[in-house]
DNA sequence: ATTGTGGCCTGCCCGC
DNA sequence: TGCGGGCAGGCCACAA
């Protein structure tokens, strides 16, 4: 799934599920998931027979590392991807994709022990799976995110403000909605240049990423932000009734308000 | 190097 | 009820 605090919570589902058991067999119907050259015969080799020893993340990049020196699994979930322990899934409601869990999702099967299976399942097809992901391509985790790292991501950027906070080699895990809300909340308008955010305004963002990761995270997920039931087209602003500007910035749909986003 | 665009996939929802 | 169009929480290759 989507945003960070969608993979945090699946880390944390395979935290608890799926480690400190063997990997009893793969089923990796799907080639095409699998990134970087990897096969289902390659996978197998890599697995089968060793333990998950943790379950990391870094931004929306979710890392099993193996015993005896195998390879890190990496799994990235796309828009619309879910991993399954036993049936059970971190958040039982996903935006943009079906409620349904139809088999013929499940791009990824790995069993575990005798009795338990983790599923990978994605409609869509736009999330994969890779063996030994390249972890530094991307940037500061956005849930550990500091004045400094904040700084760094947005110095000497002419790209929108909105652009710059996507991108996954400057801060790791953000997504659209998340930035959508933070920027909503600290007022400011996606559309401008990232480099011109400095001082108090980069204070106030900072405080703004932090809250929302913090409160949705709380909530229970990325789609229960302030804004989002007014992320409709026709929508206006929750704060002061302003209509919503709906544009495209950073090559996704953006929500935001004329009036207090500046 | 940085930024912008199109495309990848498939399911769902809306309006006719 | 059926159908086409538009849309979608991500990311990568490519162009300018």
């Amino acid at each position: 799934m989507p945003e960070i605090l969608e993979v945090e919570a699946s880390r944390l589902l395979l935290e608890r599920g799926a480690l400190h058991r063997t990997v009893t067999a793969v089923d990796a119907p799907d080639a095409w998931y699998l990134k970087r050259g990897l096969t289902p015969g390659g996978l197998a080799d890599a697995l089968v027979g060793r333990r998950f020893v943790a379950a990391r993340r870094r931004g929306k990049l979710l890392l099993l590392d193996t015993s005896r020196g195998g390879p890190v699994l990496g799994l990235h979930f796309g828009m619309t991807g879910r991993v399954f322990v036993d049936g059970r899934a971190a958040q039982d409601r996903l935006l943009y994709t079906s409620r349904r869990a139809d088999p013929v999702w499940d791009r990824l099967t790995l069993h575990l022990g005798r009795a338990s299976r983790m599923v990978v399942s994605d409609p869509r097809r736009l999330g994969g799976a890779e063996l030994d992901p390249d972890e530094e391509r991307l940037g500061v985790d956005a849930l550990s995110l500091r004045a400094g790292d904040l700084a760094r991501a947005l110095h000497g950027s002419r790209a929108p403000l909105k652009a710059a906070l996507l991108d996954q080699a400057r801060i790791a895990g953000l997504g659209n909605l998340l930035v959508d809300e933070a920027l909503w909340r600290a007022g400011l308008d996606p559309a401008r240049r990232a480099a011109s955010v400095d001082g108090d305004l980069r204070r106030r963002l900072l405080a703004a990423l932090r809250g929302t990761l913090r409160e949705l995270g709380r909530r229970g997920g990325s789609h229960t932000g302030d804004l989002m039931e007014a992320r409709v087209r026709g929508g206006r602003c929750p704060r002061d009734g302003a209509a919503l500007e709906r544009r495209t910035i950073g090559g996704r749909t953006t929500f935001s308000c004329p009036a207090h986003q500046r």
